[in-house]
DNA sequence: TGTGAAACTATTCCGTT
DNA sequence: AACGGAATAGTTTCACA
Protein backbone atom coordinates (compact mmCIF):
# COMPACT_ATOMS: atom_id res chain seq x y z
CA UNK A 1 0.00 0.00 0.00
CA UNK A 2 2.62 2.14 0.88
CA UNK A 3 6.04 2.97 -0.27
CA UNK A 4 8.94 3.87 1.21
CA UNK A 5 8.80 7.94 -0.80
CA UNK A 6 5.29 7.78 1.46
CA UNK A 7 6.71 6.72 4.97
CA UNK A 8 9.40 9.15 4.81
CA UNK A 9 6.76 11.59 3.53
CA UNK A 10 4.49 11.01 6.79
CA UNK A 11 7.80 10.80 8.80
CA UNK A 12 8.77 14.13 8.01
CA UNK A 13 5.45 15.37 8.46
CA UNK A 14 5.06 13.73 12.07
CA UNK A 15 7.91 15.90 12.80
CA UNK A 16 7.42 19.37 11.14
CA UNK A 17 4.04 20.43 8.61
CA UNK A 18 5.92 23.90 7.91
CA UNK A 19 8.32 22.99 5.98
CA UNK A 20 7.40 23.95 1.87
CA UNK A 21 6.32 20.59 0.27
CA UNK A 22 9.85 21.57 -2.19
CA UNK A 23 11.56 20.77 0.61
CA UNK A 24 9.76 17.59 1.22
CA UNK A 25 9.87 16.63 -2.34
CA UNK A 26 13.59 16.75 -2.72
CA UNK A 27 13.99 14.49 0.16
CA UNK A 28 12.14 12.12 -1.65
CA UNK A 29 13.72 12.66 -5.15
CA UNK A 30 10.23 14.33 -6.97
CA UNK A 31 9.02 16.64 -7.82
CA UNK A 32 6.91 19.54 -5.98
CA UNK A 33 3.79 18.93 -7.50
CA UNK A 34 4.22 15.18 -7.63
CA UNK A 35 4.64 15.05 -3.70
CA UNK A 36 1.80 17.50 -2.69
CA UNK A 37 -0.71 14.99 -4.87
CA UNK A 38 1.18 12.24 -2.34
CA UNK A 39 0.31 14.26 0.51
CA UNK A 40 -3.11 14.11 -0.76
CA UNK A 41 -3.85 11.18 -1.20
CA UNK A 42 -2.31 10.17 2.35
CA UNK A 43 -4.53 12.29 3.86
CA UNK A 44 -7.64 11.48 1.42
CA UNK A 45 -6.75 8.23 2.46
CA UNK A 46 -6.63 8.96 5.84
CA UNK A 47 -2.90 8.08 6.86
CA UNK A 48 -2.84 11.87 8.13
CA UNK A 49 -5.85 12.18 10.99
CA UNK A 50 -5.11 15.98 11.00
CA UNK A 51 -2.49 18.82 11.92
CA UNK A 52 -2.23 20.55 15.07
CA UNK A 53 -0.01 22.97 16.89
CA UNK A 54 2.27 21.17 19.52
CA UNK A 55 2.36 23.99 22.88
CA UNK A 56 5.78 24.13 24.29
CA UNK A 57 4.47 22.71 28.19
CA UNK A 58 7.16 25.36 30.07
CA UNK A 59 5.73 28.67 28.35
CA UNK A 60 1.87 27.44 29.14
CA UNK A 61 2.52 26.77 32.80
CA UNK A 62 1.84 23.10 32.71
CA UNK A 63 5.27 21.46 33.36
CA UNK A 64 4.62 18.61 35.60
CA UNK A 65 3.30 15.04 34.48
CA UNK A 66 1.29 12.92 36.88
CA UNK A 67 -0.18 9.12 35.80
CA UNK A 68 -2.60 8.12 38.33
CA UNK A 69 -3.80 4.15 38.72
CA UNK A 70 -7.41 3.99 39.30
CA UNK A 71 -8.96 0.75 40.67
CA UNK A 72 -12.45 0.09 40.69
CA UNK A 73 -14.84 -2.88 41.47
CA UNK A 74 -17.97 -1.10 40.13
CA UNK A 75 -17.71 -1.69 36.75
CA UNK A 76 -21.26 -1.16 36.02
CA UNK A 77 -22.22 0.28 32.19
CA UNK A 78 -23.71 3.53 34.41
CA UNK A 79 -19.93 4.24 36.23
CA UNK A 80 -18.03 3.73 33.23
CA UNK A 81 -20.31 6.71 31.29
CA UNK A 82 -19.92 8.81 34.59
CA UNK A 83 -16.18 8.18 34.30
CA UNK A 84 -15.85 8.64 30.40
CA UNK A 85 -18.10 12.24 31.03
CA UNK A 86 -15.82 12.99 33.79
CA UNK A 87 -12.34 12.72 32.71
CA UNK A 88 -13.08 13.84 28.99
CA UNK A 89 -14.36 17.52 30.64
CA UNK A 90 -11.37 18.18 32.70
CA UNK A 91 -8.72 19.26 30.59
CA UNK A 92 -6.06 18.98 32.83
CA UNK A 93 -6.47 14.55 31.95
CA UNK A 94 -5.20 14.41 28.79
CA UNK A 95 -4.75 10.75 28.22
CA UNK A 96 -7.04 7.68 29.37
CA UNK A 97 -6.40 3.87 29.11
CA UNK A 98 -8.48 0.57 30.38
CA UNK A 99 -6.20 -1.44 31.57
CA UNK A 100 -6.10 -5.29 31.09
CA UNK A 101 -6.85 -7.22 34.49
CA UNK A 102 -9.67 -6.02 37.04
CA UNK A 103 -10.44 -2.70 35.48
CA UNK A 104 -7.79 -0.96 36.16
CA UNK A 105 -7.45 2.97 34.15
CA UNK A 106 -4.01 4.65 33.82
CA UNK A 107 -4.76 8.76 33.09
CA UNK A 108 -2.11 11.22 32.27
CA UNK A 109 -2.75 13.84 33.45
CA UNK A 110 -0.48 18.06 33.18
CA UNK A 111 -0.27 20.60 35.86
CA UNK A 112 1.30 23.59 36.50
CA UNK A 113 2.68 21.48 39.87
CA UNK A 114 1.87 18.74 41.95
CA UNK A 115 0.57 21.16 44.45
CA UNK A 116 -2.55 21.01 41.00
CA UNK A 117 -3.30 17.34 41.74
CA UNK A 118 -5.28 17.80 44.89
CA UNK A 119 -7.87 19.90 42.52
CA UNK A 120 -7.78 17.30 39.52
CA UNK A 121 -8.41 14.46 42.62
CA UNK A 122 -11.26 16.06 44.25
CA UNK A 123 -13.24 16.68 41.14
CA UNK A 124 -12.94 13.36 40.08
CA UNK A 125 -14.15 11.76 43.45
CA UNK A 126 -16.40 14.35 43.77
CA UNK A 127 -18.13 12.64 40.59
CA UNK A 128 -17.20 9.04 40.82
CA UNK A 129 -16.31 5.98 43.16
CA UNK A 130 -12.74 4.43 43.01
CA UNK A 131 -11.43 1.55 44.75
CA UNK A 132 -7.86 2.53 44.57
CA UNK A 133 -5.90 5.98 43.38
CA UNK A 134 -2.43 6.03 42.90
CA UNK A 135 0.05 8.52 41.60
CA UNK A 136 2.70 8.72 40.06
CA UNK A 137 4.98 11.67 39.65
CA UNK A 138 7.11 12.09 36.59
CA UNK A 139 10.34 13.15 37.90
CA UNK A 140 11.85 13.75 34.80
CA UNK A 141 10.54 13.08 30.67
CA UNK A 142 13.45 11.05 29.03
CA UNK A 143 10.97 10.22 25.49
CA UNK A 144 8.05 12.13 24.64
CA UNK A 145 6.56 13.33 21.31
CA UNK A 146 3.48 12.32 18.97
CA UNK A 147 5.80 10.54 16.14
CA UNK A 148 4.95 6.69 15.35
CA UNK A 149 6.74 4.48 13.57
CA UNK A 150 6.27 4.36 10.24
CA UNK A 151 7.56 1.64 8.84
CA UNK A 152 4.45 -1.12 9.60
CA UNK A 153 1.57 0.67 7.18
CA UNK B 1 0.75 37.87 29.31
CA UNK B 2 -1.78 36.26 27.31
CA UNK B 3 -5.73 37.62 26.89
CA UNK B 4 -8.68 35.18 26.36
CA UNK B 5 -8.25 35.87 22.87
CA UNK B 6 -5.21 34.75 22.60
CA UNK B 7 -6.07 31.49 24.69
CA UNK B 8 -8.86 30.41 22.42
CA UNK B 9 -6.32 30.72 19.40
CA UNK B 10 -4.25 28.37 20.90
CA UNK B 11 -6.78 26.19 22.03
CA UNK B 12 -8.43 26.09 18.38
CA UNK B 13 -4.69 26.08 16.65
CA UNK B 14 -4.41 22.72 19.21
CA UNK B 15 -7.32 20.97 17.48
CA UNK B 16 -6.27 22.06 13.54
CA UNK B 17 -3.81 24.04 11.84
CA UNK B 18 -5.85 23.78 8.50
CA UNK B 19 -8.85 25.97 9.46
CA UNK B 20 -8.09 29.61 7.25
CA UNK B 21 -6.55 32.22 9.71
CA UNK B 22 -10.02 34.31 8.48
CA UNK B 23 -12.22 31.44 10.35
CA UNK B 24 -10.04 31.56 13.76
CA UNK B 25 -10.11 35.65 13.50
CA UNK B 26 -13.93 35.42 13.40
CA UNK B 27 -13.96 32.86 15.89
CA UNK B 28 -12.17 36.02 18.11
CA UNK B 29 -13.85 38.67 16.28
CA UNK B 30 -10.69 39.73 14.86
CA UNK B 31 -9.09 40.85 11.61
CA UNK B 32 -7.47 38.63 9.46
CA UNK B 33 -4.24 40.18 9.98
CA UNK B 34 -4.30 41.42 13.82
CA UNK B 35 -5.08 37.17 14.23
CA UNK B 36 -2.06 36.72 11.71
CA UNK B 37 -0.13 39.34 14.33
CA UNK B 38 -1.29 37.27 16.93
CA UNK B 39 -0.59 33.95 16.10
CA UNK B 40 3.06 35.29 14.98
CA UNK B 41 3.71 36.32 18.44
CA UNK B 42 2.19 33.39 19.59
CA UNK B 43 4.95 31.34 17.49
CA UNK B 44 7.67 34.02 18.66
CA UNK B 45 7.22 33.98 22.15
CA UNK B 46 7.56 30.27 22.06
CA UNK B 47 4.03 28.96 23.13
CA UNK B 48 3.82 27.61 20.25
CA UNK B 49 6.75 24.72 19.72
CA UNK B 50 5.87 23.50 16.17
CA UNK B 51 3.16 22.46 13.81
CA UNK B 52 3.00 18.46 13.34
CA UNK B 53 1.10 15.91 11.78
CA UNK B 54 -0.82 13.50 13.69
CA UNK B 55 -1.23 9.72 12.08
CA UNK B 56 -4.18 7.92 11.89
CA UNK B 57 -3.10 4.85 14.34
CA UNK B 58 -5.08 2.09 12.50
CA UNK B 59 -4.12 3.35 9.17
CA UNK B 60 -0.47 2.70 9.91
CA UNK B 61 -1.33 -0.64 11.67
CA UNK B 62 -0.44 0.32 15.29
CA UNK B 63 -3.37 0.14 16.74
CA UNK B 64 -2.03 -1.53 20.37
CA UNK B 65 -0.97 0.20 23.12
CA UNK B 66 1.44 -0.94 26.02
CA UNK B 67 2.23 0.23 29.08
CA UNK B 68 5.38 -1.10 30.64
CA UNK B 69 7.03 -0.47 34.44
CA UNK B 70 10.29 -1.29 34.56
CA UNK B 71 12.20 -1.34 38.30
CA UNK B 72 15.63 -1.12 38.46
CA UNK B 73 18.08 -1.00 41.20
CA UNK B 74 21.44 -0.36 39.57
CA UNK B 75 20.85 3.04 38.54
CA UNK B 76 24.65 4.69 37.65
CA UNK B 77 25.67 7.28 34.78
CA UNK B 78 26.00 4.44 32.70
CA UNK B 79 23.24 2.59 32.75
CA UNK B 80 20.94 5.54 32.43
CA UNK B 81 23.14 6.59 29.30
CA UNK B 82 22.40 3.30 27.54
CA UNK B 83 19.06 3.18 29.03
CA UNK B 84 18.02 6.36 27.54
CA UNK B 85 20.05 5.70 23.77
CA UNK B 86 18.44 2.59 23.75
CA UNK B 87 14.83 4.32 24.25
CA UNK B 88 15.35 6.63 21.96
CA UNK B 89 16.43 4.01 19.58
CA UNK B 90 13.46 2.15 19.64
CA UNK B 91 10.62 4.17 17.38
CA UNK B 92 7.68 1.99 18.88
CA UNK B 93 8.61 3.21 22.58
CA UNK B 94 6.69 6.55 21.83
CA UNK B 95 7.12 7.99 25.75
CA UNK B 96 9.28 7.21 28.77
CA UNK B 97 9.34 9.21 32.38
CA UNK B 98 11.41 8.34 35.29
CA UNK B 99 8.54 8.21 38.51
CA UNK B 100 8.96 9.17 42.29
CA UNK B 101 9.93 6.29 43.87
CA UNK B 102 13.07 4.15 43.66
CA UNK B 103 13.53 4.63 40.11
CA UNK B 104 10.88 3.11 38.17
CA UNK B 105 10.00 4.03 34.59
CA UNK B 106 6.96 3.98 32.85
CA UNK B 107 7.23 3.27 29.02
CA UNK B 108 4.34 3.80 26.77
CA UNK B 109 4.61 1.66 23.47
CA UNK B 110 2.53 1.49 20.33
CA UNK B 111 2.46 -2.10 18.57
CA UNK B 112 1.01 -3.27 15.84
CA UNK B 113 -0.14 -6.03 17.97
CA UNK B 114 0.47 -7.48 21.51
CA UNK B 115 2.65 -9.91 19.79
CA UNK B 116 5.32 -7.97 18.65
CA UNK B 117 5.65 -6.86 22.32
CA UNK B 118 8.26 -9.63 22.10
CA UNK B 119 10.39 -8.14 19.54
CA UNK B 120 10.99 -5.06 21.78
CA UNK B 121 10.86 -6.58 24.54
CA UNK B 122 14.17 -8.74 23.66
CA UNK B 123 15.56 -5.56 22.03
CA UNK B 124 15.25 -3.84 25.13
CA UNK B 125 16.96 -6.28 27.49
CA UNK B 126 19.37 -7.48 25.29
CA UNK B 127 21.11 -3.82 25.84
CA UNK B 128 19.75 -3.36 29.41
CA UNK B 129 19.99 -5.20 32.73
CA UNK B 130 16.19 -4.81 34.71
CA UNK B 131 14.88 -5.89 38.06
CA UNK B 132 11.55 -6.05 36.50
CA UNK B 133 9.57 -4.96 33.91
CA UNK B 134 5.70 -5.36 33.91
CA UNK B 135 3.54 -5.46 31.06
CA UNK B 136 0.31 -3.53 30.99
CA UNK B 137 -1.78 -3.86 27.74
CA UNK B 138 -4.61 -1.18 27.40
CA UNK B 139 -7.42 -2.40 26.23
CA UNK B 140 -9.56 0.61 25.23
CA UNK B 141 -8.66 4.42 24.66
CA UNK B 142 -11.16 6.70 26.64
CA UNK B 143 -9.33 9.46 26.13
CA UNK B 144 -6.17 10.77 24.07
CA UNK B 145 -4.57 13.59 22.11
CA UNK B 146 -2.16 16.51 22.34
CA UNK B 147 -4.26 18.86 23.95
CA UNK B 148 -3.43 20.59 26.52
CA UNK B 149 -5.14 23.01 29.09
CA UNK B 150 -5.04 26.88 27.75
CA UNK B 151 -6.33 28.86 30.88
CA UNK B 152 -3.14 28.62 33.12
CA UNK B 153 -0.70 30.37 30.67
C1' DT C 1 5.44 11.83 -13.51
C1' DG C 2 7.23 16.71 -14.52
C1' DT C 3 6.72 21.58 -16.08
C1' DG C 4 4.58 25.87 -16.13
C1' DA C 5 0.60 29.03 -15.18
C1' DA C 6 -3.24 30.33 -12.24
C1' DA C 7 -5.59 30.77 -7.75
C1' DC C 8 -5.67 30.93 -3.32
C1' DT C 9 -3.80 31.96 1.16
C1' DA C 10 -1.37 34.44 4.35
C1' DT C 11 1.32 38.30 5.38
C1' DT C 12 3.02 42.95 5.27
C1' DC C 13 2.46 47.80 4.88
C1' DC C 14 -0.06 51.83 5.83
C1' DG C 15 -3.40 54.87 7.77
C1' DT C 16 -6.44 55.13 11.74
C1' DT C 17 -8.58 54.72 16.24
C1' DA D 1 -0.14 50.03 21.18
C1' DA D 2 -3.31 47.51 18.59
C1' DC D 3 -6.69 47.21 14.91
C1' DG D 4 -8.83 47.08 10.06
C1' DG D 5 -8.26 47.49 5.02
C1' DA D 6 -5.62 47.12 0.64
C1' DA D 7 -1.46 45.54 -1.75
C1' DT D 8 2.12 42.09 -1.98
C1' DA D 9 4.52 37.76 -1.82
C1' DG D 10 4.52 33.12 -1.22
C1' DT D 11 2.71 28.60 -1.54
C1' DT D 12 -0.16 25.16 -3.30
C1' DT D 13 -2.80 23.35 -7.04
C1' DC D 14 -4.50 22.81 -11.52
C1' DA D 15 -4.09 21.93 -16.62
C1' DC D 16 -1.38 20.00 -20.01
C1' DA D 17 2.61 17.65 -22.12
Amino acid sequence: MLDDRDRTILALLQEDTEKPVAEIAARVSLSPSACSRRIQRLEAEGYIARRVALLDRARMKLPTTIFLIVKTQRHSADWLDEFRRAVSSIPEIVEVHRLTGNFDYILKLVLPDVEHYDAVYKRLVSRIEFFDMSAYISMETLKAGSALPTHYA
